[in-house]
DNA sequence: TTTTGTTGATTGACGAGTCAATAAAACTCA
DNA sequence: TGAGTTTTATTGACTCGTCAATCAACAAAA
């Protein structure tokens, strides 16, 4: 009983499936076959409409990265101030949505497939753009031309601390990471303040 | 015309070929047979000295952990004072020999293994142990309490730096890496010291 | 009748791990 | 010392399983 106009909703259902599935493996050793039927549908379905798994994996990492800008975004709408809206953006880094098994697992492996699929490259660049330019806005009216460092050094910073909570083996605790990232942030600021 | 003692021989000649395998392919996504071929032996005897493909990975795993180990001790057998120790880990991390391509997709590759192998979790755990140590046995008696503090961000802000630089496509640059880890250096220690 | 949705079945390929068999060192002990 | 035994090295062939991608066919809405 076919319904008509089934393809966004059969591909946002992929999407999040491909995204569960890898957190659950922690691996892009993930079949199309357990995607579709955690998708609710035939892998022969999957394929119709993604062609392919590869592109699955990509529109996983696009979603990932779509919710994380909303998030941070969100953030910044209800944040006064130059200062608060630098804390904002950290904050909203190591939000508990984040530390979530999948969206972990998806994080670490789109590293790993940066480093060969082009595409997936891109997307990293991309992210990794906004948040620089992000950054730096806050920060140019805070420490001026050493906004591009500052920012630099910031960007690495928040994929670091979140790199090791994330691996640490205990729960993650957004709390003292972000506390971490903003006490490196403070001492930028006492340097160019005096 | 079996030579005897042929197993230390293999077992590194393997080790040898998973790393260059996993730094080709960028994944894990590699065949024993891959492995095999490259260390110039059946996938037989791989299977012999090793078992399977995760004792494998996790010879491999442990072999680049202690290079680096290796690495860093010889920068600090070298250098002079707390401050120049410091200076001495930042630049054995980000040697070109950690650039290679190999060493960045191994791990990377290991990032990912971590999140569901507990023993792989243990060498990383180890590996951030071992630098944490070292850290702050060089910054106590620049900045007293705060050592443990600051050598967390300091460890953070090297991986962070070393993903992004590994990451970024363009030739790494190890110097920039270096400088900037060591700007962040500067500015705790500036805290401390005013 | 064209377009969109859907799947069971199949293809064609590959891969981890096992096994039996072969070969040559090293050990044993009469 | 030398025939027999054990240990180590080595592989081709095979098992059993998996998986991505394709296809033919069916169903229903436009």
């Amino acid at each position: 009983m076919p319904k008509l106009g089934m393809e966004p909703i059969r591909k946002a259902a992929l999407v999040n499936a491909t995204i569960v599935e890898i957190g659950r493996t922690g691996s892009l050793d993930v079949t199309v076959s357990q995607i579709a039927k955690r998708a609710g549908m035939s892998t022969a379905l999957a394929h119709h409409y993604f062609g392919g798994k590869e592109a699955m994996f990509l529109a996983a990492m696009r979603h990932v990265l779509s919710i994380y800008g909303a998030e941070v975004r969100g953030a910044l709408a209800v944040a006064e101030g130059a200062e608060g809206r630098l804390q904002a953006i950290v904050r909203a880094s190591f939000s508990p949505a984040n530390f979530r098994r999948e969206v972990v697992g998806a994080w670490l492996n789109f590293y790993v497939l940066a480093q060969t699929v082009p595409a997936a490259r891109r997307l990293l660049a991309v992210y990794q753009g906004r948040l620089r330019s992000n950054l730096i806005a806050c920060l140019r009216p805070l420490v001026g031309p050493r906004a591009g460092d500052v920012a630099k050094g910031l960007g690495a910073l928040i994929d670091g601390v979140y790199l090791r909570e994330a691996l640490s083996g205990r729960a993650p605790d957004g709390q003292s990471s972000i506390a971490l990232v903003l006490e490196y942030l403070a001492a930028e600021l006492e340097r160019t303040g005096k």
